[in-house]
DNA sequence: CATAGGATCGCCT
DNA sequence: GGCGATCCTATGT
């Protein structure tokens, strides 16, 4: 058996988020939903995953931050349009490779963006990854940051959360009151007008 | 085809 | 707190 066809083996209470979690139409309240959830990645038998801690709804057509507001569409953005848990993954300031989960049901162009985890499993891969020798205070946070430490790269968008091997999100039961997670404007996106102001934006306060 | 700007980061002062 | 890196995407001619 070649190295590339090893099985990702987890923790057997880890339960994977099925389609139905994607689905629902509450964007915001999903965004809320995926702090502690763990997002994980296996690439040719690496698997590395980390507890979500930051996350932002963008909320579709009506949503001028969200890139398929009005109705939008392009080579980029037509991911958005897939059924909820689909990745969507695209490249920031020619740089960073930014992770969102695609919601909702097919043509409703919902997406999460995930901005902050905290390592859970193959520390060692992500610090070779993010070229670092220690998990510092501001390891993993930032959007960017998460694709570094997990490997995920554009070449990803427009996988399925659910069906494929390579990127999913599971739980395992984690859960925090309302009063541990804090919602806020997001970040980045003055561009928005009024829209820039909603509180869309989840940190988990720890 | 040309061009402006971006859902950022890390290093510098 | 300021700024440069770096390249794709969207938009306009």
């Amino acid at each position: 058996m070649s190295y590339e066809q090893q099985p990702c083996t987890l923790p057997s209470h880890w339960q994977i988020l099925p389609a139905a979690f994607y689905e629902r139409e509450d964007v915001v309240q999903l965004a809320r939903e995926l702090i502690g959830k763990i997002l994980v990645t296996c690439f040719d038998g690496v698997v590395t995953a980390g507890y979500i801690t930051e996350t932002e709804a963008y909320e579709g057509v009506t949503d001028r931050a969200c890139h398929a507001w009005n109705g939008r569409r392009s080579n980029r953005t037509e991911v958005m349009y897939s059924p909820g848990g689909t990745a969507y993954v695209y490249l920031c300031y020619g740089i960073h490779h930014l992770f969102n989960v695609v919601t909702n049901k097919k043509d409703i162009p919902h997406a999460i963006l995930i901005r902050g985890i905290t390592p859970l499993v193959g520390v060692e891969h992500m610090l070779a990854r993010t070229g670092k020798t220690k998990v510092s205070q501001t390891f993993g946070s930032g959007p960017g940051n998460v694709s570094k430490a997990l490997g995920i790269h554009t070449r990803h968008t427009g996988q399925s959360l659910i069906n494929t091997p390579e990127i999913f999100i599971a739980s395992d039961g984690t859960s925090y009151p309302e009063e541990a997670i804090v919602a806020g404007p997001r970040i980045g996106v003055d561009y928005a007008g009024e829209d820039a102001k909603l509180p869309y934006r989840f940190l988990l306060s720890l």
